[in-house]
DNA sequence: CTGAAAGCGCTTACAG
DNA sequence: CTGAAAGCGCTTACAG
């Protein structure tokens, strides 16, 4: 029932349980022949250190604490996949909490993992967090913190994440020299920093390309497939059509897809449309989902070595990353259209 | 710098740390008013207890160990998501590994954990894990563990496994009501469990019905997409075409899909398409899949309640947990044939 | 109602 | 080369 402790060890060899843990870490001032007798008999015994007992008195923990708004979003488990995988290779634990898009929840998370003294945070907020109250503790704590996906940029902390004006303005590079002038955007609520962003990018690489913004070809909405749905057959009581439309997200696209489905159109043939996503977004898709490509395992591993460093005191907080994006065309709108 | 202890918020009550812990604990031997004025000054301080301390006295860390092959299979991903959601709400945190497919790893995450000195384990195996070892260290270290989806089955822990033969069974039984006889089946490995199993049920299924097997209608390969297309071209060799191919999973079936698409077939006209998976899988396919329906969140949270419930005592070892599947047709079957 | 003692399993200066 | 002392922050019988 008890655990084989240091204590043991010392026991069966007649010497003291500061020889066995010195000798067990390896110190200098122990004899060659002490060493060797004390990792024998640890083995023998199945002694394992109680990392518990380590973590109290060493003041660090080698885990850090990973929240995340839902697990069940491919790409926040690839992220997090990416963490764990980065970490693990640095020697550190991953203790996962879910805040399923939950303010509450969330702080609650926060202070259980400071409760469980991680050696530090990787946060994507909830979408509806507004309040950096909880972060204010994390950094009375003096717990090194890094946001990824959805930041405060006002904490202090450092984070990673997408630069969605530059991924937007490549796509339309991309498309306006393949010869689409025509491109619509199904953007986001203008409440949240993503449907916000996109749209600003799309309004810009549209003026860079001296292409004129129309306004009924911006249409707001959510980011579920119903919006995506909607929205296309919004598109339809407009006067014209566009070439291309340039969804919000994947679930607005496949909702786009189901509309044009419908009404006995096809993609790319009749319209086109991209999206914003990663590898297995496009699998999802036929014809497969052009895409602005967020990559969620570089995502994963730069905050995750980001933080580590951050602990490791190889890195000052407060750095701001963001991570390049690139559109990948695909089978969903026609290359080379040369009007 | 340092964290705020009992031993500051006794100072400044002029008490002693005993007094400080025990109204932080609700004893009932500690006056009101005095509670009070701890819970106060706690707050006050931002006191967050030292639970790896606690830990330390205690011996139980209210941690889970979770061991995953790879959470970029969205099937894991889901099964992670709901052991995270159960163990939350039962008070419990999870500490979470992948394996990579890796038994080398695996056995090093084991020894991690347990050197954490979780409260207990859920696992799935690796798919080459053969060598019970680590498992055995498990035992005689007395830490309640649980496998699930993949799991060895005499080692006297409990499991939670799908249970294929019934799903198969009872995919067949609607399948052949409908009127279909002609059913191939694109098996997996017969080096494996899951190959093994779902081969078996499909026997057995055919043979419940009277039917007899064709074993040119058996094709074994792999677990991936391209295994699935290389089958379905092997099949084109064959005299006589089925009417339904039982894909060993849904990567399998999607090679189908991709075959038929190739061939200038369709689903389901010419032919129809079952395989195993849960709702997302479905999703990934147009018509959607007919799915042998394997539910994760089921899984998930009955192999995170049967773990506490061991922690807790308040169950046994050595259960060996079946879940029932179910038989979802979608678009991909013609229902109601009627020969 | 409050406190003194012992302990959880380990580590780390400091002596000898 | 080995060990005695102090400590990490907490809890839990046991006294008073």
């Amino acid at each position: 029932m008890r655990q084989i402790t240091q204590e043991d060890i010392a026991r069966k060899l007649n010497v003291t349980r500061i020889t066995v843990s010195k000798a067990l870490r390896d110190y200098p001032d122990i004899s060659a022949n002490m060493k060797r007798r004390v990792l024998e008999t640890a083995e023998e015994m199945g002694y394992l250190p109680n990392e518990i007992a380590q973590q109290l008195t060493t003041r660090t923990t080698k885990t850090i604490g990973v929240i995340v708004p839902d697990l069940e979003n491919s790409f926040f488990s690839h992220v997090v996949n990416s963490i764990i995988d980065t970490a693990t290779s640095r020697g550190y634990q991953v203790l996962l909490a879910v805040s399923r898009e939950n303010v509450e929840l969330e702080k609650k998370n926060i202070r259980n993992l400071i409760g469980k003294r991680v050696d530090g945070l990787l946060v994507c907020l909830s979408q509806l967090t507004s309040d950096p109250e909880s972060f204010d503790f994390v950094r009375k704590m003096e717990i090194p913190l890094v946001f990824f996906d959805r930041a405060f940029t006002d904490c202090g902390f450092s984070s990673v994440t997408f630069d969605d004006k530059q991924g937007v303005s490549m796509a339309l590079d991309n498309l306006v020299q393949a010869g689409y002038s025509k491109i619509a955007h199904f953007a986001g609520y203008q409440t949240t920093n993503i449907g916000k962003e996109r749209l600003e990018g799309y309004r810009l690489g549209l003026m860079k390309h001296g292409l004129s913004t129309r306004e009924d070809w911006i249409i707001e909405g959510g980011y579920e497939l119903m919006d995506g749905y909607r929205s296309f057959m919004k598109l339809g009581e407009t006067a014209s059509f566009p070439e291309i439309i340039l969804a919000v997200n994947d679930r607005v696209a496949l909702g786009v897809y189901k509309a044009i489905a419908e009404l006995e159109l096809a993609v790319p043939d009749d319209i086109g449309v991209a999206g914003f996503g990663f590898m297995e977004t496009v699998e999802m898709f036929t014809p497969p989902l052009a895409i602005i490509h967020q990559d969620p395992r570089e995502m994963g591993r730069l905050a995750a070595d980001r933080l580590i460093d951050e602990i490791q005191q190889l890195a000052k907080p407060g750095e701001k990353i963001k991570l390049e994006e690139s559109f990948h065309w695909n089978k969903s709108i026609l290359k080379n259209k040369k009007k």
